[in-house]
DNA sequence: ATTATCTATAGATCTATAGATAATGC
DNA sequence: ATTATCTATAGATCTATAGATAATGC
């Protein structure tokens, strides 16, 4: 037992730093060494813990999954409001190291034969559904705007990763979460 | 004169064939030798046109640039307008190649120290300008919805490239002309 | 002369496998 | 026994440099 909680405490401290060097310099871009040296192992200890480059990817994505569907603030069927979006944007804006992993990610995911391309695909198709259900409740069958959840849910996604590139980018000239309150202003359909 | 022209010939053959091998791995996982193989020169002979792998990745850059900025459509200062804006994403749907490649450059482009970073940061700020001068050319100083230009445009953006990965992802499930069409509803206000 | 390409190759990395060694838990 | 790590290393690549060879334009 004792064991087992070492054990799956050196995954963790993996899993972490796998993000980090991720967001340094995507998954192309990392090497098991540079992950391995962050935890104070060689590469090849690293590889007792997974045993390819490609298991570490998948476990990160495995984490992430874990991480936003398991969150508090809401089960895994989504009781996501638009203000909780809009506190989970504020809250992203103080971990650009988070955001960049999986902008980065996100990114190379879209080459061929990216190992997180199946991944993001069936993320987003969750996410657009999700998205849907949140705007069916805020607003119905119909937005303001005329717009039907349908087909407002993929604008809300892409408005969401949008804005992350830009502020990555650019974190003084982009204030991600009041560009995100003027996103929901246009959703309402006024101020 | 006959030379310059095939050395110029050849010189374009190159920057394709990187933007298709751009599209298919990435810029970090591209390499010389494959562009070179797509041109028939081996990795040496490319680097006589190009002498090291950033080189190309400038020129690509580059080009980019013109092709945005010299497109018939709009001089540099860009009288772009909404509706044109709309054809732009229509013409973007037929051509997924480029849209790949700009979209992983864009993705690589946040992690540390990438060679496109400062392109695409120095980018950004300039559609942002540009969309804030189409925003206020098609509406004045406010939106219906109460926002300024200066509010809306990096949402307008952040549309742009989000709706761009959702639609790299699944083609059949996102389309992305109709959902940009969309949000030219939300901006209008009103269907 | 200059331009276009090629062969050879140095010098770096990277992932992953093999197998040894030490430590831990029954 | 099992778990945790390490050293050694095979086998692939990759970028970039050096220098030869052939072709083109004065």
């Amino acid at each position: 037992m004792a064991v087992r909680a070492r054990s799956e405490e050196r995954r963790g401290d993996i899993l972490r730093a796998a993000v980090e060097v991720i967001a340094e310099r995507g998954y192309r871009g990392a090497t098991l060494g540079a992950v391995a040296e962050r935890v104070g192992l060689t590469q090849q200890g690293l590889l007792h813990y997974f045993p390819s480059k490609e298991s570490l990817l998948v476990a990160v994505l495995e984490e992430r999954d874990r991480w936003d569907t398991g969150g508090g603030s809401r089960g895994a069927a989504g009781p996501w409001r638009l203000d909780l979006l809009d506190s989970l944007v504020e809250y992203n804006a103080m971990r650009p190291g988070i955001v960049q992993t999986f902008s980065a990610l996100l990114g190379e995911s879209v080459t061929d034969g990216h190992p997180a391309r199946e991944f993001f695909t069936e993320r987003y198709a969750q996410v657009r559904a999700e998205m849907t259900a949140v705007l069916r409740a805020e607003f119905g069958e119909r937005l303001p705007s005329g717009l039907t959840p349908e087909q407002a849910a993929p604008l809300l996604t892409a408005v969401l990763d949008g804005l992350q590139y830009q502020w990555l980018l650019a974190p003084e000239a982009v204030d991600m979460p009041a560009a995100f309150r003027s996103f929901l202003v246009l959703l309402r359909g006024t101020a």
